[in-house]
DNA sequence: ATAGGGTTAG
């Protein structure tokens, strides 16, 4: 007996108690149906709330008592249609207490986000009164809300008090136990075993959960178990032929994915977005694209997953053009996303448009975000870091309401690699006292900052708290490391991390054969090259920027030559102006700088910046005035404030002894506001500038230190130790006798403590400095009687030394 | 009365 409306049930008279009983619970009934299936309790459509307590109303008008299971429908129905207030009320004036109505209690707490409320609650319910569903409601809350854990506890308390679990406990417990981070494949195995002793196997739900947990599991023979689980299955439905995909893409097994994908009937809208998405994380943006156009050929909707994964392909893949037709076409077609639903589809946009370099464009579109989230703010973070915008990522990084680790490592390896390392390891120390765990990456960069700083102890320390973390087999950790020890000095401990990473890559590779090439074995690093190419490791075009820069060290000219020419015929590999920029510089360090004027003339592009500054210093060394100051002209025309310039062209001028010129261009660097510090390459004494270079043997203190050179010379390779490099003579003072020496390796400098000078004045080691191996750090060598400001260059800032205290406070 | 899948920041 269907009731027509509601209002022919307010009409009917209080007179038959039967009667009015069954209707009301055929209308409640009705108001069940007409909800919609997900709890969603705040979406939820009001006119049934105001039937609902319409109808409550009109029954405690109408005198009449109902039973229990009336009043628990009620519970039932405030509970889903979102009135938890009306629904606590009537539950707690119920006695005794029913276990269908908790449940239904602790769902809408649970479904609201209120764990605690709703574990209060289920704590209340004395044992008589629970039932397995009254368990399962609690488990699948806690499950719901990523608590594996405590999920895992109730289901225990649920065995100890003797209840049996059924499928929708098993489906629950699995889905929780997916969340738990850290998830042993025995706890897999143990949990299966629970499920074939329980009968529920076959029951679809609960193997879609067990091989999403498989999948879920960092052991690598999960796949198979997950397979296994799949083929045992007599029904499976479009869910689990999902998890099958969704778990091969976790997996990063996209062929395997898209076999499951192509053998799979009736694919509605979450499969093609699971593949997208798995494409765009293997970096197979066009397929993920591809695929994109299928669905949307077939007619499949569009959602806002499918928004998000496409445009993230386009930002990775660099079809910013695509990606803003995309952005165009959502505009344009303007499908009604609430605000929540919209936030990924924000928030791939800022990184869509931080990375074709409208950042402003993306910190519009940040600034329109009505409830940003994490993800919002480490999205315009690191599109300010990626573009070197260093002081707004800093304001965003202040004003961010939740940093999380990656904002840290973010604006940490900001710092790093935008040459302010000091303020890295600042920040990751205030990181580490505020208690914020560092992702492997984020040591990666603090250990890199030592290595520009040169502080060897430091990177000690950091690569044995990072063991403690557990990332000893990390790569990105552990080829910083490498780089590191390398750039402090310590060959042996940057060897010893070679050897003893579990995968060494490319990058690895690179790193070893760079840091023997800095440190003088430049035979040995192009014998680490070949040993790479023997081991099948294909060289990409920095390992061939590696391999010259190591020949460049070991003045290996015809190498250089000969890999610069294997790197086109042999691995297709089209030279980039960095790679022309350094055969030039090899050339020129060899003094071959004619020849490597026919090398720029066989370029198929103009040269550029880098190209003429190899120039520059190829004559700045073998003193070809017409080109270098030619090179400098050209620079000065590309880039007028590159520091560099100005002070490779007064080293020119001064190796002939042009004073007055190295002063013009002095001048002229304090017109164009070309902020550099009169550093070590020259020093005023007297009013006048003083600018030596050991190549240029016209001036009797450089011969002098020459001598010195020599002598020093025999006694390190008497200690074992190759000078590997033409030392650089930066600063010399006759009158004061003062010394400034440019070289490569710590332990020479350790050596030359011992030297004295061929005229007598003593040579005094005032630092151990540990110097980074890109040579361009200064060690600063000085007699007795020096005490006037010492100024060190380093590779990216310069460090003023006064009465024995240095400027960044690091060195002494 | 209770359950299972997909998205974004490096």
């Amino acid at each position: 007996m269907p009731p027509s409306s509601l209002s022919t049930l307010l009409s009917l008279q209080p007179l038959d108690v039967h009667k009015l009983a069954n209707r009301f619970a055929a209308h409640l009934q009705l108001l069940a149906a007409a909800l919609p299936k997900a709890s969603a309790a705040a979406s939820l459509p009001s006119p049934i709330l105001l039937r609902l307590r319409a109808l409550h109303a009109h029954i405690l008008a109408s005198g009449f008592k109902p039973r229990a299971h009336i009043l628990n429908r009620l519970v039932d129905l405030y509970a889903k249609a979102g009135d938890l207030p009306s629904a606590r009320l009537l539950f707690d004036a119920a006695a005794p207490a029913d276990a269908a109505a908790a449940t239904s209690l602790v769902n809408a707490y649970a479904a609201t986000g209120r764990l605690p409320l709703a574990r209060r609650l289920f704590d209340c319910i004395p044992l008589p009164s629970r039932d397995t569903v009254f368990y399962n409601s609690m488990i699948s809350g806690y499950a719901r809300a990523g608590d594996g854990p405590l999920a895992l506890a109730i289901f225990r308390d649920m065995l100890r008090d003797d209840f049996r679990p059924d499928d929708y406990t098993f489906t629950g417990v699995l889905s929780a136990a997916a969340t738990i981070i850290v998830l042993e494949l025995d706890h897999c195995g143990q949990l299966h075993c629970a499920v074939v002793k329980s009968g529920t196997e076959q029951v679809i739900s609960v193997s879609n959960a067990l091989i999403a947990l498989y999948f879920k599991c960092d052991s690598p023979e999960i796949a198979v178990i997950a397979r296994e689980v799949f083929d045992r299955m007599v029904k499976r439905d479009e869910l689990t032929w999902t998890t099958m995909v969704v778990g091969y893409v976790r997996k990063r097994d996209i062929n395997e994915a898209r076999q499951v994908f192509d053998k799979m009937e009736g694919r509605f809208d979450v499969v093609w977005n699971a593949m997208i998405s798995g494409y765009v994380h293997c970096g197979l943006f066009s397929e993920a694209l591809e695929m994109f156009r299928r669905m949307n050929s077939i007619g499949i909707s569009l959602d806002e997953f499918t928004y998000t994964s496409v445009l993230s392909a386009c930002a990775n893949a660099g079809l910013f053009i695509h990606g803003k037709a995309v952005h165009a076409h959502i505009i344009r077609s303007g499908p009604d996303f609430n605000p929540e639903s919209a936030l990924p589809i924000e928030n791939v946009l800022v990184t869509l448009y931080s990375k074709c370099g409208k950042t402003n464009v993306a910190k519009r579109i940040f600034d329109d975000i009505k409830r940003k989230d994490p993800v919002s703010w480490n999205a315009i973070l690191t599109g300010y870091v990626n573009c070197g915008r260093i002081d707004d990522a800093l304001a965003i990084f202040q004003i961010m309401p939740h940093k999380n680790e990656l904002a840290w490592m973010v604006m940490i390896s900001g710092f790093v690699h935008n040459g302010l390392a000091e303020e890295g390891l600042k920040l990751f120390s205030r990181m580490r006292a505020e208690g914020t765990k560092p992702y492997d990456y984020t040591y990666a960069s603090t250990i890199a900052a030592c290595g520009e700083l040169g502080t060897l102890e430091h990177g000690r320390q950091l690569h044995a708290q990072l063991i403690q973390f557990g990332y000893e087999s990390s790569n990105s950790a552990g080829n910083a490391l490498l780089t590191m020890y390398a750039k402090c000095g310590a060959l042996e401990e940057a060897r010893l991390m070679f050897l003893v990473m579990p995968n060494v890559d490319s990058v690895s590779w690179n790193a070893m054969i760079a840091a023997l090439g800095h440190h003088g074995h430049g035979r040995e690093a192009i014998e680490l090259f070949d040993c790479m190419i023997g081991e099948g490791i294909f060289p990409d075009r920095i390992s061939f920027l590696t391999v010259l820069s190591a020949c460049n060290h070991a003045g290996l000219v015809d190498e250089g030559f000969r890999y610069f020419e294997s790197m086109k015929h042999d691995y297709g590999i089209i030279p980039g102006e960095d790679h022309y920029a350094r055969l030039i510089d090899l050339l020129g360090r060899a003094g071959r700088i004619g020849e490597g004027r026919d090398v720029i003339k066989s370029m198929p592009f103009e040269p550029g910046p880098s190209i003429w500054e190899a120039v520059l210093s190829g004559c700045r060394m073998h003193g070809d005035m017409d080109l270098g100051i030619y090179a400098a002209e050209q620079l000065f025309k590309m880039i007028p404030q590159h520091d560099g310039t100005y002070v490779l062209l007064s080293n020119i001028y001064a190796a002939v002894g042009w004073w007055e010129d190295v002063a013009r261009v002095r001048k002229l660097m304090k017109d164009r506001g070309v902020k550099k510090e009169p550093g070590c390459s020259w020093i005023e004494v007297a009013n006048k500038v003083h600018v030596f270079l050991v190549n240029d043997a016209r001036h009797p203190e450089v011969q002098e230190v020459y001598k010195f050179l020599e002598i020093l010379g025999v006694k390190m390779r008497k200690l074992g130790y190759v000078p590997d490099t033409k030392f650089v003579l930066h600063d010399v003072d006759p009158g004061k006798k003062e010394y400034a020496l440019s070289t490569h390796s710590e332990k020479l400098a350790v050596g030359y403590g011992l030297m004295k000078l061929p005229s007598g004045a003593t040579v005094r080691v005032l630092k151990n400095l540990r110097i980074c191996g890109d040579c361009h750090a200064a060690i600063m060598f000085m007699s007795k009687a020096a005490d006037r400001e010492i100024i060190v260059r380093d590779v990216k800032r310069f460090h003023h030394f006064n009465n024995g205290e240095c400027s960044c406070g690091n060195y002494w």
